[in-house]
RNA sequence: GCGCUCGUAGCUCAAUCGGAUAGAGCAACGGAUUUCUAAUCCGUAGGUUACAGGUUCAAGUCCUGUCGGGCGUACCA
């Protein structure tokens, strides 16, 4: 049920007549903010009172006296300058979730038109270690699609992973030179992300030595720079001149510092080559190492046999180590299409755009000029390779072709702002005007810092340690309560299962979790949940700041607290021996007497107005806060109601159906976000 | 330089395309457990929404300017 629809409509047919555009007039009703309002409340007298002349007051009279809502809604109150207050029939709240009850989807309806969406997430570089970073586009992207398919979309989930890029030339070029046989034959993927660094690293250097020079020199600039500015306001009398001169100043200042800090890094990682005297000699040895990376990449590209036979044997090692992560955060594509898929294609579109004018040569490199740009998107190096630009748009053309979509989401760093803009805006020359684009942006990830992680640097929180941490905090907490809960009698078994050594008092630092057990089980679904939630609910296109106590927290607005409610509920009806087929059966309306009660009811019945919300700006936290605050409300309710001591049997079945679809809603929200419930906790 | 973006409580963030008294969590302080899981609940405190103008019945939200942060700016992705 959609509550909000449901009045839209009613308000639609009141206002016919009354305004030239109804469904913006409809769009302002909306949830009120304070319970003294109603629940609901509609705005558009005030704006149809400016339109029209006539007082607001008297319009929203007018509206009233047609509008039909009498079977749902207590009579309509006018308050302030032309509100119209709503006031939900409890009777009907009552009987609204008993048709959620008695559906599978908790009354959720089905999109009007269903449409083909292509969902473009995570696309991790194959052979670099995916970082913090990753989580957001993965996370993100996954509930997106599971939004949507729940909603009744077509939703075709692709990977678009890098792995064509020039990371390979580097990997290609450590392993002819520099691998260590017997660490590869133990575990590939580390060895290879280790050459990766390594090359990585040696490249660095010799770019870094060769850029020395002019960061010294733009020192040097500045300085003089400043010098000057200096003299200049010695001289200078005229009060706004010299302000300017300072600011100018400060402006310097800032740059000379920033520059400080560059030189400084820069000299740090020479350095650290320069301490390690097996790593000098081969840096040494290794002179024109760029050059070489990129012929390595060159060739593999050209289709050159022995670097295509290593990229054949690299990528499916490093796909595993990459599926190994998906698995444990319960992410799935129907493709993986990377990069290379695309390889084919490149050359003909290039000559494709050049030909219908959309592209033309410049400097030697062909790119797509776009009005109200200065640079152009370049599609086609002056070598002759191709870029990023280029495999999207072949990419774009593949995926018309083959899924026929009505949108596409690309979940990537909002840094990418320009490059998307410059591409669709390219597409739409190309003829895919009808065609959704959407860059779902995110902002960076920030180090304690606040300074943005840098995957270059290497030093970055690999994601892997990242998920063990938040599984190893989970179980800490796990194991204490689920002992002390069987301690005070709450269960009678502890969910370990691990009875044979209950005698030994056991420290829970000492006793490593047994594999597979129950336990183990819950801390994992309770710590990534924790992870994915805390990404989730923070979906602001701004960066934030990563902290482990923040990501790992299982108090407060966390997906804990959420999993807590859903458990809780269990508990109940595990104590309570609660038939559920039979209350699920029942058509007895609940009882909502209490004014919790009835809040509950309503926050219940909001759940499709969230999940609309959420999708229309592709946002999941609007999922997270709503089953927050229905989390709460429950938490509240499980204080003043007592449920299996209810008054009477009546009340005691009312409340069991509201604990159930508390529950069943929980449930259901979570699975949307990619998150678990555990039964017990 | 140009472009985009952000500035809300000590911290991290909300505020449903302009709606009524700007809300949460964390941290702080004070309470609640013989009663369905205290991973909880209730309460207190914390704000001139960076600043200055403007638009109107109504501005955190829109416009202009200032200050401050972040990002981008043709052969990376």
């Amino acid at each position: 049920m959609n509550i909000q629809t449901e009045l839209k409509q009613r308000f639609a047919k009141a206002l016919h007549g009354l305004t030239d555009d109804v469904p913006n007039a409809v769009e302002m009703i909306r949830p009120s903010q304070e319970p003294k309002f109603g629940d609901y409340q509609a705005n558009m007298a005030m704006s149809l009172g400016k339109q029209r002349g006539k007082p607001p007051r008297d319009v929203a009279a007018e509206i009233v006296g047609r509008l039909d809502v009498s079977d749902i809604c207590e009579t309509p109150e006018i308050a302030g300058p032309g509100f119209i207050n709503l006031r939900l029939k409890t009777d009907w709240l009552a009987g609204q979730l008993m048709v959620a009850k008695n559906d599978e989807r908790l009354g959720v309806g089905l999109a009007a038109r269903a449409k083909t969406y292509v969902i473009d997430y995570s696309s991790p570089n194959v052979a670099k270690p995916m970082h913090v970073g990753h989580i957001r586009s993965t996370m993100i992207g996954n509930a997106l699609a599971r939004l949507l398919r729940f909603c009744g979309h077509n939703v075709i989930t692709d990977n678009h992973i890098g792995d064509w890029g020039t990371q390979f030339g580097m990997i290609i070029f450590g392993y002819k030179h520099f691998l260590d046989r017997e660490a590869y034959a133990a575990d590939p993927v580390g060895e290879l992300a280790r050459l990766y660094r390594f090359v990585r690293m040696l490249v660095d250097y010799h770019r870094d030595l060769a850029e020395m020079p002019k960061y010294e020199q733009r020192a040097v600039e500045l300085r003089e720079k400043l010098d000057a500015l200096n003299a200049s306001l010695q001289n200078e009398t005229d009060a706004a001149a010299q302000k300017k001169l300072r600011k100018e100043e400060s402006r310097l200042n800032a740059q000379v510092l920033e520059l400080l800090d560059t030189i400084k890094a820069v000299a740090e990682k020479i350095r650290a080559v320069h301490d390690d005297p097996a790593t000098l000699a081969l840096a040494k040895a290794n002179p024109d190492i760029g050059r070489a990376v990129l012929e390595e990449t060159s060739k593999l590209h050209h289709g050159d046999r022995e670097n295509l036979a290593l990229w054949n044997e690299f990528v499916p090692v490093c796909m595993e180590d990459i599926e190994r992560i998906y698995r444990r955060l319960n992410v799935t594509f129907d493709y993986t299409l990377g990069e290379s898929y695309y390889n084919d294609r490149l050359p003909g579109l290039v000559e494709r755009l050049l030909k219908q004018g959309i592209a033309r040569e410049t400097d030697g490199a062909v790119g797509v000029f776009l009005p109200g740009q200065d640079i152009p998107m370049l599609i086609r190096k002056q070598d002759g390779a191709f870029l990023y630009a280029t495999t999207d748009l072949a990419t774009i053309e593949y995926r018309v072709e083959t899924f026929r979509p009505d949108a596409i989401l690309y979940l990537t760093d909002f840094r990418q702002g320009l490059h998307f803009e410059q591409f669709f805006a390219t597409a739409r020359l190309m003829g895919y005007t009808d065609l959704e684009l959407t860059h779902v942006k995110f902002g960076t990830v920030l180090g304690e810092d606040g300074k943005p992680f840098k995957t270059r640097s290497g030093d970055t929180v690999g994601l892997e340690s990242l998920l063990d941490e938040a599984e190893r905090r989970a179980y800490e907490v796990v194991k204490i309560n689920d002992r002390s809960s069987v301690e005070c009698g709450v269960w009678s078994v502890e969910l370990d299962g691990d009875n044979e050594n209950k005698s030994q008092i056991p420290n829970p630092k000492s006793q490593p979790p047994t594999p597979n057990s129950k336990l183990r089980e819950t801390a994992k679904r309770i710590g990534i949940g924790a992870l994915v939630y805390a990404d989730l609910s923070q979906n602001r296109e701004s960066d934030y700041v990563f902290s482990y106590d923040k990501m790992l927290a299982m108090n407060g607005n966390t997906a804990t607290y959420l999993q807590y409610a859903y458990a809780r509920v269990q508990s109940i009806f595990a104590r309570g021996e609660v038939d559920l087929d039979a209350l699920r059966k029942s058509e007895v309306p609940p009882r909502l007497e209490q004014p919790i009660e009835r809040t509950l009811a309503l926050d219940l019945l909001k759940f499709e107005e969230a999940i609309e919300l959420s999708l229309r700006d592709y946002r999941p936290n609007v999922v997270t806060s709503y089953l927050f605050e229905l989390a709460n409300r429950y938490a509240s309710f499980f204080e003043q109601c007592p449920v299996l001591r209810a008054e009477d049997a009546t009340i005691r079945d009312s409340r069991l159906l509201l604990c159930d679809l508390v529950a069943r809603t929980m449930q259901r929200g979570l699975e949307l976000l990619g998150i678990e419930t555990v039964e017990r906790m």
